[in-house]
DNA sequence: TCTGGGGTCCTAGGACCC
DNA sequence: TCTGGGGTCCTAGGACCC
């Protein structure tokens, strides 16, 4: 069994050049949601220093001489190309491992009956991916996935490849573990990347030199497998679970909010959206957890965070039942911050110099809701002559009936209203969550809007 | 002024049970 | 005087990924 890994070289610019190639050799980068961060740099960006993660307001001041083209990031675009793109490869092998949103494993049979010339086969396929959709992938073979994923990074690195490595004889296994910084292994994080170091292991080489036990013991088995791998042993399983295991929807806002009134309008935003995945995997919930937390690059302000969950009486999956639970889980949050507030508020009475005082607000700046103990809704067990699961059984196709409509004319065509109580003061619209995250800079939903289509 | 979002896995240690 | 042993479950926190 051969491993193919297919990876998009710089997803969310490539998705971007496809339809403005005016931005082709020049300084690109995506950023994060409200125009935060730098999430994705163009090879110029990478050259001229640019790290990832940098805050957008700190780019012209950082690099006043650089003509930086920053783009806000417009996920609609990028999951709708990457679709295209694994359909591509779903022809090109029966067998494939969607990974993330630009990369997925293929497997391969490597009988000496199909005798494939496999370098050849991984040119031909990111030659076929770049002309059928325009992005550019690269695509590294081997034997194991870890080792799939170095050959990747040197078909990205080198153009030689051809946009194609096939780490194929031992030799050549241990030429490329002995060019591969032990930093850019995949499963090698940065701490244990710093570790490593410390301890004179450079190159991936040098990581296989160790003993699996001094492995085991600093890095866990999951550090193990990882070495085994690269030795050559197949041993990381994609029997992912299709489902999750737990869902996650949390932003960061453009202003702190402070009351619960406030933060109950973006909490029923994430639960909806939560409840949204849910019925898209086919499962239900058992939990419904919210978080709260303040700004930690407000030195000035007090910080806190904290989370409540509260348990769904039966599994569920609709918009009214997991954003009433999550209501629920607020109320606990902004009830436990108001103790907080208390305690410290008798702290600050103990000190002659603070007494009197009151402590501030807090003021939130992040939320989020997850929803666990998820299982399939087909094992939900059903009680016909109960009251409450008929009201269930409604909720659900309510919220089924919800999810055709707005498939069919736009997200949040349709909604609950809890999730948008506010009004934008200037144009009069409804507020949710998603239309108060600031992007200003996005570019068209070119291929899943009519009204952005591309004229010629 | 302005600083992202969504996941998984593993381990240690405490609570609890008989 | 002398105070066990074996197990499960849960949670927080750390580490990793894209």
């Amino acid at each position: 069994m051969l491993f193919a890994l297919v990876d998009c070289d710089n997803c969310y610019v490539s998705c971007e050049r496809v339809f403005n190639p005016s931005l082709e050799g020049k300084v690109v980068v995506v950023l994060s949601n409200n125009d935060g961060c730098v999430v994705a740099r163009s090879p110029e960006a990478k050259a001229a220093g640019i790290p990832e993660g940098t805050p957008f307001f700190q780019l012209a001041e950082r690099f006043p001489n650089l003509e930086i083209h920053a783009l806000s990031s417009n996920y609609t675009l990028y999951g709708d190309m990457s679709r295209r793109v694994m359909n591509i490869l779903r022809q090109s092998a029966p067998d494939i491992f969607v990974y993330s949103i630009d990369e997925a494993f293929l497997m391969l049979d490597e009988s000496p009956l199909t005798q494939t010339d496999f370098k050849r086969w991984g040119e031909d396929l990111a030659a076929r991916v770049r002309r059928w959709t325009g992005m550019p992938v690269s695509i590294g073979i081997a034997r194991t996935k870890t080792l799939a994923k170095m050959a990747s990074k040197f078909a990205k690195r080198y153009k030689g490849y051809n946009k194609c490595c096939f780490i194929d004889t031992e030799q050549q296994r241990l030429k490329a573990l002995s060019l591969f910084p032990v930093e850019d292994v995949w499963g090698i994080g940065r701490r244990h990347a710093a570790r490593l170091k410390e301890r004179g292991i450079q190159t991936a080489l040098d990581f296989t030199h160790l003993s699996a036990d001094s492995v085991r013991r600093a890095m866990t088995v999951t550090g193990l497998r990882t070495w085994m791998e690269l030795c050559g042993r197949d041993c990381i399983s994609l029997e992912h679970l299709p489902r999750k295991q737990t869902i996650c929807t949390s932003r960061s806002f453009p202003k702190m909010l402070i009351s619960c009134e406030a933060l109950s309008v973006p909490v029923s935003g994430f639960a909806a959206r939560c409840a949204f995945k849910l019925r898209q995997q086919r499962s239900m919930a058992q939990f419904v957890t919210v978080f709260l937390s303040t700004n930690p690059f407000r030195e000035d302000l007090d910080q806190f965070s904290l989370g409540r969950t509260v348990a769904l009486p039966a599994p569920a999956a609709s918009d009214p039942e997991i954003i009433k639970a999550a209501l629920a889980a607020l109320d606990a949050c902004v009830a436990a911050a108001q103790q907080k507030l208390v305690i410290d508020y008798l702290e600050l009475q103990n000190e002659p110099q603070t007494i009197g005082l009151r402590p501030a607000d807090f003021q939130w700046k992040r939320a989020g809701v997850i929803v666990s103990g998820i299982v399939p809704d087909s094992e939900i067990q059903t009680n016909f002559l109960d009251i409450p699961t008929k009201l269930k059984e409604k909720l659900h196709a309510l919220s089924c009936v919800a999810d055709s409509i707005n498939a069919r004319h736009g997200e949040e065509s349709i909604q609950v209203a809890s999730a948008m109580r506010t009004v934008d003061p200037e144009t009069g619209k409804a507020l949710t969550f998603r239309n108060s995250i600031l992007h200003s800079r996005r570019s068209p939903f070119y291929t899943t809007d009519l009204r952005d289509i591309i004229q010629v």
